[in-house]
DNA sequence: GTCTATAATAGGATAGAC
DNA sequence: GTCTATCCTATTATAGAC
């Protein structure tokens, strides 16, 4: 019996890639297979319940990224405005800059969304979770840092259908460097409570 | 020849309903010819170019929706206050209070779409546009009310993005809230320039 | 675990009757 | 303008050899 080309989780890593270039819906397994570089009945050896199953397993490893990564720096050393900056930055190049999409913004908008909801939730909420720890830990009341951890995520997802729309990472850059000025800010987004401070932090 | 059994803006508004809920992608010519109630060549009559041609149509349709429409309602009587909480009504009904997505955020995520960039620019760029307008005639700076008419948008998009993918419309009711309260803000997203103030409009 | 081959279906698009 | 019938390709998925 042949040896695996690669791991599973290179597998999955590509299939990431491909998803998040060509949507869900815009991806098929021939597109896959090419991808990978792995015959059809390699991936359906991998994953048997075909694109589903694809889907379930790229956002187990999308879930797993954010457990590892995201919260690594989220919880990471020095302030929670250092912490913030460094996570926009993950995020940033995660994007690379605005010029490639999100595969769970992709997924979220797919037909069969319904068959992978559980695991789709899951990611959405520790996403928005992590994000609400670090601006609770910073002093924000937690109804307040939930709302604008969720915020955050509905920003990030829209600048890049924005993004994606028009060609152009502009809009996603302006929207993370917003974030960078709104997120720990003293006022609940829309209240306005403190004079006049300039958008750097301290 | 058989009569017509409807009029072509009746087609179109069966498609952006049908694009809205299954996607550009995710919509094949048969899930279309079902819904319209026409056969494909009937399809193929009015849109000879197939989806790509449907996508355009519709993207106009959209386009002189929100000229007519949202900027009626953005340039209307009263207050810039009272009129963009009147265009905040509007698109929340538009949506259907978040548990329908947007047929202009599927199509800037499809595999297809710089076959109608420009359609689709156009589109997006009226609707920041004309938010900015108003954002800027209640006196905030042209740069500022640009910056807050994209921010709008983009949440906007997010919002039905993370509504989509939970299956809740709760994300998207919320970003309608916010921005009720953060569009006419005294201050730059993020810059704090006054003192306490609560969040209903004078 | 990977491949080629293939089945069965769904997809986009067209022809031609009415 | 609409339909049925059809074409051809792509698609999903499986079978079976190695």
């Amino acid at each position: 019996m042949p040896r695996a080309l690669m791991s599973k989780d290179e597998v999955i890593a590509i299939l990431v890639e491909t998803f998040r270039r060509d949507g869900y819906d815009g991806a098929s397994i021939a597109t896959l297979s090419k991808a990978t570089g792995l015959g059809k009945s390699s991936l359906y050896h991998y994953f048997p319940g075909g694109k589903v199953d694809m889907a379930t397993q790229v956002l187990a490893a999308v879930q797993a990224w954010i457990e590892s990564q995201m919260v690594a720096t989220l919880t990471g050393a020095g302030t929670p405005r250092a912490r913030l900056t460094r996570t926009l930055a993950l995020i940033s190049e995660f994007y690379d800059h605005g010029s490639k999409a999100c595969v769970v913004g992709h997924l979220c908008a797919s037909v069969d969304r319904r068959q992978f909801q559980k695991p789709l939730d899951r990611v959405l909420r520790t996403w928005i979770g992590a994000i609400g720890a670090l601006l609770e830990e910073a002093g924000l009341p937690q109804r307040l840092a939930r709302e604008r951890a969720e915020d955050a995520v509905v920003r990030i997802q829209g600048a890049l259908v924005l993004s994606g729309g028009l060609g152009d990472p502009a809009p996603f850059q302006r929207a993370i460097k917003r974030l960078g000025t709104d997120l720990l800010g003293d006022a609940p987004a829309g209240d306005r409570t403190r004079p006049g401070r300039a958008r750097r932090p301290a």
